[in-house]
DNA sequence: TTTATTTGGGAACATTCATTCCCTAATATA
DNA sequence: TATATTAGGGAATGAATGTTCCCAAATAAA
């Protein structure tokens, strides 16, 4: 199940919710039609499934790009470093779900607009914390407001995949470095 | 025809290319289907002439809001600001064009993607250009590298159109402060 | 005034899409 | 072994989509 939702998550990154037909989803889940339906209530289940695998991996591997910093500091960097990371190449190229489906469906699918503000704010709190926790280790001064700069970071984050998508080359190291003035 | 083609960029930006009808076109361009097709060749052609007014009008807009600014400094904060005023309310939640093409269409339509990413370049050369300015007149230190920096507001008010559109509330000034330390 | 020409409108058409239905094979149950 | 239940596959279906075709009104030309 969870690999026929990876092929899901794979086509709704490329093409979106609207622009990927069920062909394309059986195709890509290695399912046939009738198969998928019976997993599935509809195409909009579908979705949420491979929007809620996607999310979960997602936050774990950023966990992970936090854990390799030794301070509050790091951590963030390495989040940043993590972002410009999935920003590029095939899986850039392909695209985040989160940014897909806050463009494509917030205006129009009130559920999906839910889960999507959920994720950013989850992501926004996870930074917000690493920062507080860098005020605490001393790696970043005190008079930066975490809350402010963990949504600008976030803006950051989300701006990357779009540029990535339309591929653009970035430069993570560079990149990052200029961020990292955010915390000075 | 200009205001047919606004109308056309208003349900463009809030439903996208694949999930905008026919019968939305005719409605928010108030024509029948026959004189949508009599003016252009076809839905794509539509698309087309509604993603070079819609670009046309957001870079006049920059501009003007950029020439608030009475040094170069001055100038990048203004843009900054108008990237989060057009980010809320009504217009923050229909979306930008740009970004919704970049997202939907540049994975699967070449000749979108290269629109979308001339006009990021655009965008990030005019920001560049201010960054120049602003160590030309002194309001912005030497030590600033203009390109990376460029690169990194492009990403900050492209996600803040992703952010926008799934309605998180921005603040101009407080955001627009914190990113004016990329120029310390 | 009469005749062309253009402009706007909407019905008809073929295609594509999401969904349902039913069949077959495999596994579990008795 | 015989039967029931599940899982998977794909053809059939009805709705919706993009596009074309043709009509009617208005304007320009004769």
């Amino acid at each position: 199940m969870d690999t026929a939702l990876d092929g899901a998550i794979r086509v709704f990154c490329e093409r979106g919710y609207h622009a990927t037909s069920i062909g394309d989803l059986t195709a890509a889940m290695r399912l046939a039609t009738g198969s998928v339906y019976k997993a599935f209530r509809d195409k909009h289940a579908v979705f949420l499934g491979a929007f809620g695998r996607y999310t979960a991996v997602r936050v774990e591997q950023t966990r992970r790009a936090a854990a390799r910093g030794a301070n509050g500091r790091e951590r963030v960097r390495h989040v940043l470093l993590s972002y410009v990371e999935h920003s590029q190449g095939a899986e850039g190229r392909r695209g985040c779900m989160v940014v897909g489906s806050a463009v494509e469906l917030s205006a129009v699918d009130p559920e999906m607009r839910a889960r999507v503000t959920a994720q950013l704010k989850t992501n926004e709190a996870f930074i917000a914390g690493l920062i507080r926790e860098g005020q605490a280790d001393g790696s970043i001064p005190g008079h930066v407001d975490a809350d402010d700069t963990a949504r600008l970071m976030i803006c950051m984050t989300q701006g990357l995949r779009v540029v990535g998508k339309a591929r653009l080359p970035l430069d993570g190291e560079r990149l990052a470095g200029v961020a990292m003035k955010l915390l000075a």
